[in-house]
Order: structure tokens, then sequence, then C-alpha cells
DNA sequence: CCCTGCGTTCAATATGTTTTGAATGGAGTG
DNA sequence: CACTCCATTCAAAACATATTGAACGCAGGG
């Protein structure tokens, strides 16, 4: 094959790569999914594993990972036995997977600790030393700052996974950036 | 002190030190902002490591990195020959800190690679044959949708990050979330 | 039924990251 | 100049995470 497809194929893998430990993933999974994504057919368990040099075992697991986070899917060759994956490729499906369980879920449950320590601290109020109370304020000012920061994620999570209109996203990427 | 006081402030460290690995720090760092954020008196680096049971040696590099991304400040305490720390409690700056320079470095960094790879497979054209010509337009294609993602993201860092205005960030924490 | 081809599992191993603590160095003090 | 008090550094150790490959299990043939 020609040695610019080679060469941009390997730098788009690695660069998955880097991306996905970016987002908290493992580098292979990345890298698998750049496999597939600039792959036109579908690829085997085996093929990965050949072309990326990982063990089998690395690649039925991992493959197990991105297709829980829909970044892949299993396709079904006809006459073959063999299990074969394509990569989702609309990357917006793919964003919105990530943010909508990982993420979200991170920030509810911030949200949540953080309410319950306020609540904690208002219920507790009566039972302070003076000393205490004025501490008790401090944390209820601190406590406060870190909500609105969680309120704000939440937020900016709700407007990107909100309205199901992918929209936004082909309207935003045309602006010009100057 | 009160329970209460102690298992607010111990949620919440625990819950920044959460925080701080999901971003990509370690989580003793977070921690350690956890323990100056919730302290109204500076602290000094035995302190913190009494206080978060956990070396000197660790205490210091971990503040130098805090430091570093703008997370905490040294600050000087009369009469007092050690160094004490305070935590940087503008959230917003601090998320400014992170976002304006290891995210937006990854992502300059991505585009470019995107865009050299368009370039060269552009310019290699001619020189391929048929079939290959075919899989550069595939290639294309996937690397489009990449840089569009990429350039989003660019536009919400810009939008976080742009005006100087934390304006933004306080009024739309304040709208309320049904 | 046995064989083959394939995917999965999991314990052992390799790799990467963080922490520790002893050594170092520097700044202030008597 | 010696002593003390700290902060820093860094090699070794502890710990965490990812990968391997042998063993297993299952599905289709033959």
């Amino acid at each position: 094959m020609h040695e610019t497809l080679t060469a941009v194929n390997d730098s788009t893998v690695s660069g998955l790569g880097r991306l996905a430990r970016f987002f908290g993933f493992s580098d292979v999974m990345g890298r698998l999914y750049g496999t597939l994504l600039l792959s036109p057919a579908p690829l085997s368990l085996d093929q990965l594993g050949d072309t990326l040099e990982i063990s089998k075992g690395s690649v039925s697991m991992n493959m197990r990972d991105l297709e829980r986070w829909g970044m892949a899917k299993e396709v079904w060759v006809r006459g073959e036995r063999r299990k074969f994956y394509k990569a989702e490729s609309d990357m917006w499906q793919v964003i919105r997977n990530v943010l909508g369980s990982r993420e979200q879920r991170e920030v509810q449950l911030a949200l949540g600790v953080l309410g319950e320590s306020i609540e904690k601290l208002q219920a507790a109020e009566r039972d302070l030393s003076a000393d205490e109370q004025q501490l008790a304020r401090y944390y209820l000012d601190r406590i406060g700052d870190l909500q609105a920061f969680f309120q704000f994620a939440q937020l900016a999570l709700h407007a990107v996974l909100g309205g199901d209109k992918a929209l936004d996203f082909d309207a935003i990427t045309k602006i010009e950036i100057e």
C-alpha cells in the first residue's frame, strides 16, 4: 500500500489512542477504534490483533469495552463464522454515549454528596459551639462554590446531550475560526 | 471537633480526590486541594502531611503540581519559617487554568496532525492507484469527521475561556434547573 | 461423539505510576 | 561556623493497571 496511506493510518490510529487515554480509556481501545474507523470493511478479531500486534485476549476484552461504550458494533458477515466489527462512525453519537453515561453519573453523584453535606451542616447548626458555627459557615461557602461548579457542568452536559439535534454540532463546526 | 464537621470535611476531601482523578490528576492532589479549600487558615506542608497521612516527599511534590496548575498559592505567614499554602478558591479560575493550558494544547495538537494528514492525502492523490484513491477518499471522510469534532471542542474551549467574564459562569449557575 | 476453529476468561506477568524515606542542600540563628 | 529546621530530590518499593497466553467452552461439521 502507498506509504502516504500507511503514514496517515498510523498517525490517526495513534492519535485516537492518545485521545482515548485522555478520556480515561485504555489506549488500545482508541487504537482499535481508529483501526476500525479507517477500514471500509468490517474487521475480525484476528485481523485487529494482527494489525495492532496485540494478543487475542486483549483484543477480545477491549472490543467488549468498545461495544459497551457504543463505539463499535458487531457485524454479521455472510458465510463467516468469525465475529466482525465496525466502528460507530458518528462521532456525535459516541460523544453522547460517553457524556451521557459516565460523565453525567459523576456529576449527579457529586451533586448528591454536596447537597447532603449542606443539609447536614444546616441541621447540625444548633449543636455547634460558636467557633464551630463559624467553621460551618466557612464550609457552606466553599461547598456552595463546588455546587455551583457542578451545576454548571450539569447544564453544559444537558446542552450537549439535550435536544436530539446533532444539528447544533454541524452548525457550530461550520463557523469560521479566525 | 463536631462529628458533622469532620464528616463533611472527609467527604468533600475525598470527593475532590475523585474529581482530580477524573481530570487526570493524582488523587492526592485533589485531597490536598480539598484540605486547603476547607481550611480558613493557610496550612504548612507538615500539617497537610499529617492531616492526610502521607509522606513529606509526596506533599512536597504534589503541592508543586498544584501550584503549577494554579490551584494553590504559597502564602507568607508572619513570623513563620515554613511554607504555607492556601487553595485558589475561585473555581472558575482553576477551570480556566486547566482548560487553557492542558486541554487546549491537546486540541491544537490534534488539529495540527489531522490537517497534515489531509494535506498529505491530497498531495499524494495523483500517485495512487484507483483502489488506493478510493481508500484515500474514505480516509478523508473519516478524518474530516474527526476534524469537525476537534473544531467543535476548540469552539467550546474558546467559549468557556473566552471573554474574560466570569460573569457567564455566575449567570449560568443561577438558572433554575427543573 | 470427536475435531476444529473461534471467542472468552483469568492468573501470571509486565508495565506504568505514585509514594516513601533517606540523603541533600539551603536559609536562618546563636 | 556549627546547628537546627525545613523543603526538595530521587532511587527503591508499593501499588495500580494492562497485557499475555494457556486453558476452557461452545458451536458446527464430519
